[in-house]
Order: structure tokens, then C-alpha cells, then sequence
DNA sequence: AATGAATGAGCTTTCATTCAT
DNA sequence: TATGAATGAAAGCTCATTCAT
């Protein structure tokens, strides 16, 4: 079995399911941008919806521990936030197809969300949690937040944000200077 | 024309596309629990996107207007701020189907998100968006925060938490606690 | 509904899996030779194997109905035995693509064989063992000869031999002469 | 070429011919259950189809040369024709899965019955042929029954019968006397 | 000869949409 | 207007066969 053309099948498949949706996405076409025959495909995923849910498990493994290996470097909850956010509007960046459909299609049904929540996704989520407790803790923050309201704030935020400049053909803002305004608000927002 | 099949049938799209998602929703599915014959469907919708498309369009409007008519009691763009996002709450905790269609739904396709976004659901935005603006124009909040940055940031918080809350079957925060968390959080977070 | 299109689908779906086998035969040729259009073939039938449990089900029905009011206008066991043969034989001529249809895909599965046998299949064979049966408790048949043994051995003999003349191009044989060969040889055998 | 190899895939072919019908069997499955890598089976066959019609031809003649052999040990026809019965179930006690196939698959499409009658499968049955014709010359057997009627009787019934009992999962008879019983009603059916 | 990954034609089934009644 | 049976295009998936190694 041929590694590479698992990882050309992946990558085709997140290119094809960013651009047309999971539903209207069809195999043939990821195998043909892949440039395999339709049934290699099937040698190396049990079917469609392994597709997607190996881009979930697969593609986000080495993006946390990117994230936790750049949040490791800082001490201060504070910096670690602002890193997180940070390296998550550069992922978008480096990463658009993938993060476009992480964004739409990690939403597209209640079973996926469900079943995704608990692991990678929530694994990631945490590291916000993880910090903001600490902060809270370390008497840096207000108590009056809940852990697990605030980092569901900071992803919906940058989920929505980067959703749109992803899609958006102007591109008005950087990225960056977004990521530091989401910063900004945040961490003032919480700071005692 | 029957308009209260056709309003029949806008709420059992709204209760089917919820429940299954719009690609797996079955027209017939629909007409059946609206009590219509499959064909019936055809004669109010043009076709399976026009029933989502009317569902954004018409369904937005008497909740921008209901929003609307609530932030108009109040002078204070902080009031405005957190009316808007106890509003928000509030329709959530009343339409939980054509919430979690909302949230879910118009990130699905690049087609729906963009063609939508310059119309009901800029609309409503952009209440936050303005409410935002006034506050900075009059002096209360920071001027290094875009509106629309901020806009979007309210906006995904509390669309990310809704969806969580719910698709989760606890629900061990209540909804208003929350919405006072995040205005806090968010207002505390501009104000200069 | 239209019971008629079902009836036609039915005979088609006969025709076709007599011709082609049922793993060869294509539901669409089936809706074509009906004169519907494929997906129609799915509202009448659950899928392509109901089609052929349905054949079996449906189709046997009236033989075995047909045969019981043959046999019933007999009293002794042997014009009984001799008349099954005859009439099984006449429904061979009359109906070969069913009987071929029986003949040859009744065996295929095991599956098959071990459902239909308990149900219309073993009713018919039955007609055949209490004709028998009956004989011996009347003194008119050998005790050696077990019931269950005999009526297999007779549906053996007139169901390879059925097969065999259906399928030959000459029919050199008329099935009449041949029923009254075998149920020469078969009630020679079993008397006393 | 290596004989025991395909030979290997030969037997392998019975067993998972027999088990899951020629249609739903898997070459690769077959492979693997003779140790050999799926592309291999097509150095010694030709096709999937070839495989089923070699055993056919190549697995029927040593059945038929033993069957042969011990025919001629006996001189009158009766003893011919009860030995080739005894025969007969004695190979499918040793061999249920080829009798089975023998049994099922034979049938399965018109190809093979017409192709097959002529060779290897007449000649089989024409051990019976001849030996009731020979009957019917030395005056023992009675002479308005046709050869091949008779021939076909004996394989129709003894074919359905251990069929049956090959698929049954009790086995309350043993094939011996069910051999004998219907030595028994044949012989004496014929006789003059 | 042997391998087993790769191929792609072919089939069943679904379902949005149409249309005769 | 309303119906719901009928349509048929469309797509996921399988697996016999091939072929580069």
C-alpha cells in the first residue's frame, strides 16, 4: 500500500469537500484530482464518510500538537491565549481548504459534532480552557467566568471570523491584526 | 394560495432540515409532516433550496424586527449590546429548530453563505455592528476594535455556545447565565 | 398504487430472471420489459431480492391452490400421486419461465432453500407425502418407504426432468407420456 | 506451473463456491483460502468461470472412474443400478461441498446446463442409462419406460434428496438407507 | 511464476421533480 | 389547487481482471 497516495486521496478530498460541500462532493472526483482510479479510493477508506472523518482525526492531530508545542513556549496564561489565537488565524492562513471545512462541515450534522466534540476537537478547545482556568487560578482573571464559556467564546469568535475571511474575496483585513483586536477585547475582557 | 400551507410547510422544513440536515431532509418527509401531498410542495417552493432560502429570508424577519423593537427601548449602545445578546438567547431557547437550521445550515454551502450574508442576515449584524459604532463614536469604547470584527466576534460566540447548548443534552448552564458571561465579558473587553 | 403494474412487473421480473439468472438479470431491463421506468420497480418492491421472494411467494400461491382442488376431486392416494405429477407438469407447460424460474433459483442459496422450504415450497412437496402416507395407513403402500424420502424422490425426479425438458431446444418427449412413465415406475414401486 | 497449486485453488474454489454460490464468491477470496495471491489465480484459469467449469470437468472424473470401476464388478443391471445410488451418496457424504456445488450451481445458469449436459455430466448419467437399457434387453426391465426417462428419475432423485440432506442440519436419516429405500422403489418399479 | 495494488465498468438504489388526474 | 405515482438521472460502491514490479 502506497502511504503518499492515502495523503494524495486526503488532500484531494479536503480541496473537493471545501469546495463543493461533503454532500455534493463526489468520490470520483476526489480520485481523479487525487489521480487514482474511483475504486483505489476504496483501498485506502472504508467509504465517504471515512474520508471526512479521517481529514478530522488525521489533519488536526499535527495542527494541536503544533498548537501545543507553540503554547508551550509561554508561561503566561495571557500569552498563551493570544498564541493560540494567533496560531489558529495562521493555520487558517497556511490552510484554507481545511480550515473551511472544518468550519462548515464539522457543523453539518449533529452526529459529527457529537462525535467529534469529545475527541480532537474538544482536545483543542481545552488548551483555551486549560489556560483561562490557570489564569483563574493564578488570580489573574475574573472568577465569574466559566472556563468553559470563555473558550467556547474565543472559538466561536475566530471560527466565525476566519470562516469569513476565508471565503471573502477582498480580504480587507489581515488576519493578524484581527487576531490581536480578538486579543485585545478578550483578554481585557477578562482581566481583573 | 393557501397561505397556511404554505406556512405549514416552512415549519415542518424547519423542523425536518434541522433534525436531518438539508441534504439528507426528504421533500416528501416534509410535505408529510405538514400534512400536504409531496407535489404540493412545488406549487408554494420552487424547489428543495427555495424552501431553505425562504426559511433565511422569511423566518430572519420577524426576529430582526422583534430584535429591532426590543433594542429600540434603549439609549445605551452597552444596553443595546447585551439586549441584543439576551435576545438572541431568548429565540434560541423558543425556536431551538430554526436556531440549530441557522447555525448550522447557512455555514453549509459557500453559495448559501454568500449570497445570504448581504441580506437578512447582514441585517441583523449589523444591529450589533451599529450599536457598536454609536459606542464608539460617543466615546465609550475603544477605537482600536473595527465594528465589524467586533460584530463578527459576538456573533460566533454566542452562536458557538448556542449550538453546543443545544445539541447537548445536559443543558447544566441555563442560557440567560450564559448571555450575561459574554456581555460581560465582551463589554468589559471594549470599554475604554 | 396500480396493482396492474406490479402484476407486470411480476411477470417481467419472471421472464428476465428465468432468462438471465437472478444475479445476471438488471432491474432495469425488469422495468423495461414492464414498461415502467426503474425507480418504479421500487415502489411496488422493496429491492431486487423482494422481487424474488415475491415470485416465490406470490406465484406459488395459485399452484398450490390449483393443485389441492386437482387432488381433492381424487380419493385414493394413487390417482392423488398420479395427478400431481400430471398436473405439475401441465403448469410446467403452461408457465416454463416460472418453472425454470423455481427449478433453477430455488436451489442457488442456501439461503433460499432453507427460508422457502418451510413455507410454500414444503406445502406443495406435502401434497405428495400425505397422499403417500395415507396409501400406507390404508394397506395400499410398502411400510418400508419412508414418507419424506418419497415425496422428495417424486419432486426430485419431475423437477430434473421438467428442468431438462424446458431447456431443450427438440421437446422430443411430450410431458404427458413422460408423467405417466414416471408415475408407472414411481407407484410400481411403492404397492404393495 | 505448479500443479499443487492449482490444484489448491481448485479445492479452495469448491469450498467457497459452495459456501457463498458462484455469484457472490470472491476470487480473492478464493485465493487466499488456497494460500496464493489473488493474481495467481488467473495463471492457472482463465476466468472466474473457468474455475467453476474445471471443477465441473476435472473434479467429475474421478467420481466417474470410481463410480466406473465399481460398477463393473457387478454383471446384472439391478446391482449396477443399486451400486450407482450407493455411490452416488457415499461421494456426497465424503464430498458435500462439490456435491453440493454439483448440485446447486449445475442448475444455475442455462450456459452451463447446456454446455455440460454433453460431457462430463451425461456421461455420468448414462451409467445409469445404460445399465437399465441392458435391463430392458435381458428382459428384466420393463420396457414402455424410456432409458433416459429413467436415468434422469434416479439422478432427479437421488440430486434432491441428499441436497436436502446435505443442507440439513440434523441428518435424521442416514444416507444408507435412504439409498436403499430408494433402490428399492425404483427397482421394484421397473421391474417386470 | 508470483504478487497484490490498481483499475473502471457496471449495477443497485435513492429521491428531487414532474404531470396526469 | 391538490394529489401522489411515476420518472430517470445521478452516485456510491464492488469486484473481476490487469499489470508493473
Amino acid at each position: 500500500m502506497d502511504a503518499s497516495k492515502r495523503e494524495r486521496l486526503l488532500k484531494a478530498a479536503i480541496k473537493v469537500f471545501a469546495r463543493d460541500g461533503f454532500f455534493k462532493a463526489k468520490v470520483e472526483e476526489i480520485a481523479k484530482l487525487a489521480g487514482v482510479a474511483t475504486g483505489t479510493t476504496y483501498l485506502y477508506f472504508k467509504n465517504k464518510d471515512d474520508l471526512l472523518i479521517s481529514i478530522f482525526e488525521e489533519e488536526m492531530t499535527p495542527i494541536i500538537e503544533k498548537t501545543k508545542a507553540g503554547l508551550s513556549k509561554h508561561e503566561s496564561p495571557e500569552e498563551r491565549i493570544t498564541t493560540f489565537i494567533a496560531q489558529h488565524f495562521a493555520m487558517v492562513e497556511q490552510n484554507p481548504d481545511l480550515a473551511l471545512l472544518l468550519e462548515v462541515e464539522l457543523r453539518q450534522s449533529n452526529k459529527f459534532l457529537h462525535e467529534y466534540k469529545g475527541t480532537k476537537f474538544k482536545e483543542y478547545l481545552d488548551l483555551v480552557g486549560e489556560a483561562f482556568a490557570e489564569g483563574q487560578s493564578k488570580g489573574l482573571f475574573r472568577e465569574d467566568i466559566h472556563p468553559s464559556i470563555f473558550k467556547q467564546m474565543v472559538f466561536g469568535a475566530i471560527d466565525q471570523i476566519s470562516t469569513n475571511w476565508t471565503l471573502s474575496k477582498t480580504k480587507k483585513f489581515k488576519l493578524k491584526d484581527i487576531g490581536q483586536q480578538i486579543s485585545t477585547v478578550l483578554l481585557s475582557g477578562v482581566r481583573k
